[in-house]
DNA sequence: TATTGTTATACTCTATAACTATA
DNA sequence: TATAGTTATAGAGTATAACAATA
């Protein structure tokens, strides 16, 4: 793999430049570029095994919404909602597993403007022998963090989470119309 | 906006689900899906504004790095090393930024393969209309944490990536073809 | 009217291979 | 031969608007 200058480029950068715009706050800004960093190097180091078996982040998320939820299925929009993706992305998406026969749809009875996507036997299998191997890596990769230091990680990512939360609707918009819709 | 319902719904399903794999461990990836999840809505919370500029996290990226970088403008394979993104892919973004006027490219006289990208003045005022706004919000989404539980995270993250980089070499490849480069 | 899903379009990001021009 | 950059192509993710079927 090769080598990554990143963690001491980042973090020499923004200490020295961010000073010099309003509003900066060091701890703050380290944050988001940390948590961008991180998780950019957690899919860097999981992507080579999903890419062997066709999948995306996307798709394994979707078949284990589908095996572990309802098992009637679960209907587009739903699962558009858990993923946070709109109704015209998750069409495209079941699409594809559809290809794959890794998922089928079926109408609602009940709602005939509604579809199931419903896990296939097939999809199950791919489940069965990609997720010990994903499980096994992750915890692999993972080791260097003790038991409470990993609660403590989730602690704060939980209370992160919260905290953008609570204050995303009173951010700060565009004042000027000089540069948006910029093109 | 849409609320969210995946805080509780993945923590259950994992809970529930997982053990039935082997290999599982549940602080391990329960921390995949957190930091996923929190980066994903961090995301969400800043892309508003982004769009308003007609940015992208790599373009603001890329101009910040050219403007707090060397004086005489950085190469493209070292940009590209920096955000981890190929030769190929660093051409695209440069090209979007150029004609945006943002940035220049410079052939490098002392090596006439090498092309440096330099940000415009026009590049740098955008910064100083976007940066403030939005290293602001960056700090107003995450006050919810103290400055100490902001060190601790970062201190978590970094331990993460550690962990993720002395490990990722080990991991495991799929064993069996049955699945593998499937279409 | 509102909702579910589809189609179409477009832009971003990513990945790969083939190519050029230099070194 | 190796490196810097470009071109071309293809797949995935995201965003939006218009549309059909159904409620």
């Amino acid at each position: 793999m090769k080598e990554d200058r990143r963690e001491e480029y980042y973090h020499t950068r923004v200490k020295e430049s961010g000073p010099q715009y309003a509003g900066f706050d060091l701890p703050s800004a380290e944050i988001l570029l940390s948590l961008r960093y991180t998780e950019d190097v957690l899919h860097q180091a999981c992507s080579p095994i999903l890419a062997q078996y066709g999948l995306s982040k996307s798709s394994v998320n979707v078949l284990m919404l589908l095996r572990h939820g309802p098992a009637e299925g679960m209907q587009l929009h739903d699962l558009g909602d858990l993923l946070l993706v709109s109704r015209a992305n998750i069409t495209g998406l079941i699409d594809h597993l559809e290809q794959k026969e890794y998922v089928t749809r079926v109408v609602d009875p009940s709602d005939r403007r509604a579809r199931f996507a419903r896990i296939t036997t097939k999809g199950m299998e791919l489940l069965d022998t990609f997720m010990p191997l994903h499980y096994k890596n992750v915890k692999s990769m993972l080791q260097g963090l003790s038991e409470s230091e990993k609660r403590m990680l989730l602690s704060l990512l939980k209370k992160t989470r919260e905290s953008i939360a609570a204050h995303a609707d009173s951010l700060e918009q565009a004042a000027v119309a000089e540069f948006t819709n910029a093109e």
